[in-house]
DNA sequence: TGTTTAGATGAAGGAAGCTTCAGTTTCGGA
DNA sequence: TCCGAAACTGAAGCTTCCTTCATCTAAACA
């Protein structure tokens, strides 16, 4: 991996015809396959645009560098997870604490757990200094999103809302990254969710005002 | 980085006089001076031995390659961190879960924040590979000996002890992760430990027979 | 059908940095 | 004091791979 002075998402070309969406599909999805299959430091360019069925020049059509590539691959996966997390906050609205929160829980888990082995990858790229800028940026939304379902709850806590969505996102993010670099087999995840869910009901209950 | 297909730790030349041995300590120093000051991905291995103020060819003396130095300098850490907690379930055996719990997680939480910067480029070498090894090997041990503490006390637990410890090591690091992570400043960590002994008592009451 | 624009190609330039090794200096014991 | 072993040096070889660009092909449109 390069050193990255300049800011890291220059403009590049925006896919106009059908033909050109198709290859930077084909490319960030090739970008995850190698990613999975030999690991980020033996990722390259070329094998990269091999595995897409492109040649390289075409990937620097549209990413301006071999970061950006990682970047938009990440932003790709990550936002995913988020969106499943924010749309269930936002279905169980005004529904009791634990429901809420067991839900969420399930949605973030299935969606971490639906593919170890690319949640896994993505770790590697999460950790580069730009890749973390993209990570904060979700968990940011991710965490707004889960206080203001706390609050649509009639239960309320005694504790600042946000301080709550942290404890809580932070606790389901390290039981599953935990999980999968544990690389703890599929058949045990149900026991470890169900867990996750007993942990964070646990934690709520005690900031609720009986 | 380079990839890594031989072994990482090649053997190299033991340090024998009092010279070495100084020598070695300060090139591991300086590891992680750089990594901190200016990142893994523009971190070189002259740039590490000048800091040492060595030359790269001593660095090469005893440490086969980059990658093994980096490993080296981050298995040091985490043995400390280790250790640390370690040490403190030893010293809280017997005692109320809630207590040793909460010895624990403080003696976790203070090794890991007395320099947040180390803690946090750190996390960029441990997502490599071969450093996600040594976290898992040091994380293993933990868990035994979280476990063990736990088995200790007078409380008895109604789900699997290791499975208890699993999920409160994975909420400590979860949390003190996030943490580091998101930048929170020094003087919101007060509070966010107190909430995270808060988490880990509520999750193991759950599961204490009355 | 001819012209223009979008998209694709891939050999080659070039930078970066890991690692070596032949030579030099320092240390410790006899 | 002297000698062998340990420690240190740093210029340069070498590999790897990112990125460019001159050129070619396909698509859209009049």
């Amino acid at each position: 991996m390069p050193a990255l002075k300049a800011p890291i998402e220059k403009p590049r070309k925006q896919p106009v015809q059908a033909r050109s969406t198709a290859t930077v599909e084909a490319i960030l999805e090739a970008t995850l396959q190698v990613l999975v299959a030999i690991g980020k430091e033996r990722l390259t360019t070329t094998r990269v645009a091999h595995r897409a069925g492109v040649s390289v020049g075409t990937l620097y059509q549209y990413f301006p560098n071999k970061p950006s590539l990682l970047q938009a691959t990440l932003r790709r996966h990550l936002t995913a997870v988020s969106d499943a997390v924010e749309a269930t906050c936002a279905a169980h609205r005004g529904q009791p604490l634990c429901d809420m929160i067991a839900a969420i829980a399930d949605a973030f888990f299935r969606a971490k757990m639906t593919h170890p082995a690319i949640s896994l990858a993505l770790y590697s790229v999460s950790s580069d200094v730009d890749g973390l800028r993209i990570v904060e940026d979700l968990r940011i939304r991710n965490t707004q999103a889960l206080s203001e379902a706390l609050a649509s709850s009639p239960e309320k806590l005694n504790i600042p809302l946000d301080l709550a969505a942290f404890m809580l996102q932070a606790a389901m993010t390290g039981v599953s990254r935990r999980l999968l670099e544990a690389k703890v087999p599929t058949q045990d995840h149900e026991a470890l969710r169900t867990e996750l869910i007993t942990l964070l009901c646990a934690y709520i209950q005690t900031h609720t005002n009986a």
